[in-house]
DNA sequence: GTGACCTCGACAATCGATTGCACGGCGAGG
DNA sequence: CCTCGCCGTGCAATCGATTGTCGAGGTCAC
C-alpha cells in the first residue's frame, strides 16, 4: 500500500505549532527566524517521522523546478555519456535533477524539447547541442532562463560555458606529428558551423604556421558532419587533389575512422605509410588496428563544471558569465608511433599508390 | 523578461466561462461533459493565447507527475545509451519524461537514488539494475509503484519485464560454432547472480546438450562482473585449466575483449588459433581486430518496448504482469569466419600453445 | 400549466508548500 | 506603570490545476 506521505501539517500537528513556523524552521535561509529550541523540536519531528518536502507542491509555489534541462544531440554517440555522468553527479549533489533530451541536431526536435522543458519549468539549461549562432541560445537569453554551453560555443560568447583547449589539444597533436618528422600534413576538420569544427580547423592552420609550415589549402577538407561515413568521404576528396600529405589530423574520432576506412579501401597502411589521429580519445579507440592516437577530453569534468557553474548561477541570479576551459591531453598510440624508426616518405607513398 | 504563462483562468475569462469549465474542455476524458460550440471555443482560445497545462500544478492536484525514473547501472557502458533513446523516445510519444540515475550496481547509492525518485513522485520506474532478488523491486511491489524490468529479470517474475531472449541467442552462435566445426566450446560465464549471466550460462549447456556434445565443467568459467578485466582474467583461468577447446562463448562484449587480451598475451591468434564470440554488440566491436562474431541485441526497441508497457501500466492500473521477449540476431565476423576453411584443429593450437 | 428530470456549467474545496502581514507578549526606557 | 518596539509565531492568501456538488434553466410528459 502506498502510505500516504508526510506533510508539513503532519509534522505542525505533532509538534504543536503551525504549518508555517514548520515551514520555516526547516527552511535553513528562514531557520534564524524561529527560536532555537522551537526548531530543534521541528527538526527531530520531521526526522522521525521521515517528513519529506513535496517537491511539486514547492515548484508550484515557488515556481522553482529544480530541475535542470540537459541537451545533447544523441546519446548513442559515447563522448556524452561521461559528460551526462558528469552533469547528473555534480547535480544531484546540489539537490537538483537533470531532465535529459536527444536533440539529433534537428532544429525542429529541439524547438518541441525546449518547448517541453519551458512547460516542465526547469530552472536552467545545460546545451552540448549548440550551433555558434543558436536559436535555442537565443530564446534562453530572451526568457532569462540560465543557461550553460558544454563542449561547443556561441559566436556571442554572452552565455557561460565550458569547453575543451581545443586550440591546445590540436597543438599537441600537430607538435607530436612533427616530432615523428611529418611536415605535410593534411586536415580533416569538422563542419565549421560548430564552434568545436571550427576552432579545431584554425588552431591547426596557426600550429602549422607556428611550426614555419607552409599551409597548403589543398590539405584541408571540411565535412559536412563529424561521423565515420564523411570521415571517409573526406578522406578520398583529400587524397583525390594531392597524395604527397604523411600525416593526416582529423578533428575528431568517428572521422579517424572514416579515415581508416578509406585507407583500408585504397590500400594505404597507417602508420607504415600514413599518420592518423583523432580526437575525443572516445572509449575503445585503444582497440583499433592500429591503436588510434587521440587527444583525450576530460568530458566528465567538463559535465561536472557545466553543472556547478549553472548551479552557481542558479544561486545568485547575477552571477558572471563564466567561461571555462579544460586542458586536454595527448594519447600517443601506435597510429603515429614509430614513423620516423620506419625511415620512410614519400617514395613509399608513392610506391602503395602505384600499386593501386 | 520571462513572460507570465499562460493559465486556465487566462483562458477562461478570454471565453467568458469559468476555470473549471476549460479544464474540463481541454480534458479529452471529460470533454464529453461540455457542449460542443463551447468546447470549441475554448480550445480556440486555449491555442490562440499559447495555452500549456502547467504540469507543476497538475502533478500537486492529481498526484501524479508523468515522470518516470530510469535505472541504469552506469550510462558510460554502451549498452546502455540505445536503451536509452528507445525509453525516452516511447515516453515522450505519451507525453511522460524520463529522469536518470546512474546506480553503479552499488545497493547504498540504489537506496539513495530510489529515495530520490519517490519524493519526486514518478509515476513508475524503468529498471536496468535488477538483480536476481532485488531490494529495490521488492520496494516497488511494497509502496504499489509500477515497474517495468529491462535487460535483467527477478526470480519471482513478479514484475513485468522486457528481456532479450538469451537462450535463443546463445543457440545461434553455439550452432553457428558448430557448423564451423567446432566441438570443443567453453564458456566465459558472466555474473551468475544477474539473470542474463545465468541464463546464458544455462542456455549455454543445455544447446551443448541438444547439439549432442558433452559438457566439460573445467571448459566453463563464471566470471565476477561483465568487464573486460574480468574477461581477460576468466580466458586465462580457462586456459590454466586446459587447453583443449577451440573456441570461447563470452557473455558478453566486454568479455570477449578480455579474451582477445588475454589472448594475445599468450600468443593464441583469433581465429586462427582461436574462435572468440561476444554478445551485445556493441558499438564498434566490428573494428576490433578481428572484427567480433556476437549476438545483437534490440537495445532500442527493448526500451521503446519497456517504456510501452510501463505506460500501458500506468493507464490502467491494473494491466496483467507482462514478460516481453525479444530476438536478437547473430552477426558473424572475422573472429569465427573461415575456420574449417583454414583446415585447422587441436593440432595447429598445439602447436602455438608449444610456441610459448 | 406544472412538476420531474436532465444537462451543462459555476462554485468552491483541495493538493502541499511559501510568505506577507498582523498580532500577542515581552523587555526596556521614560 | 505605561507605552513603544521588536521578536517570534500564527493566519490566510497564493501558486495552477482538478473534481464533487449544486443550482439554473430547458425539455418533456402528464
Amino acid at each position: 500500500m502506498a502510505r500516504p506521505r508526510v506533510t508539513l501539517r503532519d509534522v505542525a500537528r505533532r509538534v504543536g505549532v503551525h504549518p508555517s513556523t514548520v515551514s520555516r524552521a526547516l527552511n535553513p535561509a528562514t531557520r534564524g527566524l524561529i527560536t532555537e529550541g522551537i526548531a530543534r523540536r521541528v527538526t527531530r519531528a520531521a526526522a522521525r517521522l521521515g517528513y519529506r518536502l513535496n517537491p511539486i507542491a514547492y515548484g508550484l509555489k515557488t515556481n522553482r523546478s529544480r530541475t535542470v534541462g540537459v541537451l545533447v544531440p544523441d546519446i548513442t554517440n559515447p563522448v556524452f555519456p561521461p559528460i551526462i555522468r558528469g552533469i547528473e553527479d555534480a547535480l544531484a549533489e546540489a539537490g537538483y535533477t537533470a531532465i535529459l533530451a536527444n536533440t539529433d541536431n534537428d532544429a525542429g526536435r529541439e524547438r518541441v524539447i525546449l518547448e517541453n522543458m519551458f512547460a516542465r519549468r526547469v530552472d536552467g539549461l545545460i546545451l552540448a547541442t549548440a550551433r555558434r549562432r543558436d536559436p535555442v541560445v537565443e530564446r534562453c537569453i530572451a526568457e532569462d532562463l540560465p543557461a550553460v554551453l558544454i563542449n561547443r560555443m556561441v559566436d556571442s560568447g554572452a552565455v557561460s560555458s565550458v569547453v575543451n583547449d581545443d586550440a591546445f589539444g590540436v597543438q599537441l597533436v600537430v607538435r607530436h606529428l612533427i616530432d615523428r618528422g611529418h611536415t605535410r600534413i593534411a586536415h580533416l576538420a569538422g563542419p565549421l558551423t560548430l564552434s568545436t569544427g571550427n576552432a579545431r580547423h584554425r588552431s591547426f592552420l596557426s600550429a602549422l604556421k607556428a611550426a614555419g609550415l607552409r599551409n597548403d589549402a589543398r590539405r584541408v577538407v571540411a565535412c559536412g558532419a563529424f561521423s565515420e561515413s564523411e570521415g571517409r568521404l573526406g578522406f578520398l576528396e583529400l587524397w583525390r587533389r594531392d597524395r604527397s600529405f604523411t600525416a593526416v589530423v582529423a578533428a575528431n574520432d568517428l572521422l579517424a575512422l572514416g579515415c581508416y576506412d578509406a585507407a583500408r579501401e585504397l590500400g594505404v597502411r597507417v602508420p607504415d605509410d600514413l599518420a592518423v589521429t583523432g580526437f575525443n580519445d572516445m572509449p575503445f579507440v585503444d582497440k583499433l588496428q592500429p591503436p588510434l592516437t587521440t587527444v583525450r577530453i576530460p568530458h566528465y569534468r567538463m559535465g561536472a563544471q557545466a553543472a556547478r557553474t549553472l548551479v552557481a548561477r542558479l544561486h545568485n541570479r547575477d552571477a558572471p558569465v563564466e567561461h571555462v576551459t579544460l586542458r586536454p591531453e595527448l594519447v600517443v598510440r601506435a597510429s603515429t608511433a614509430a614513423l620516423e624508426a620506419a625511415g620512410r616518405g614519400t617514395a613509399r607513398v608513392r610506391a602503395v599508390r602505384s600499386a593501386l
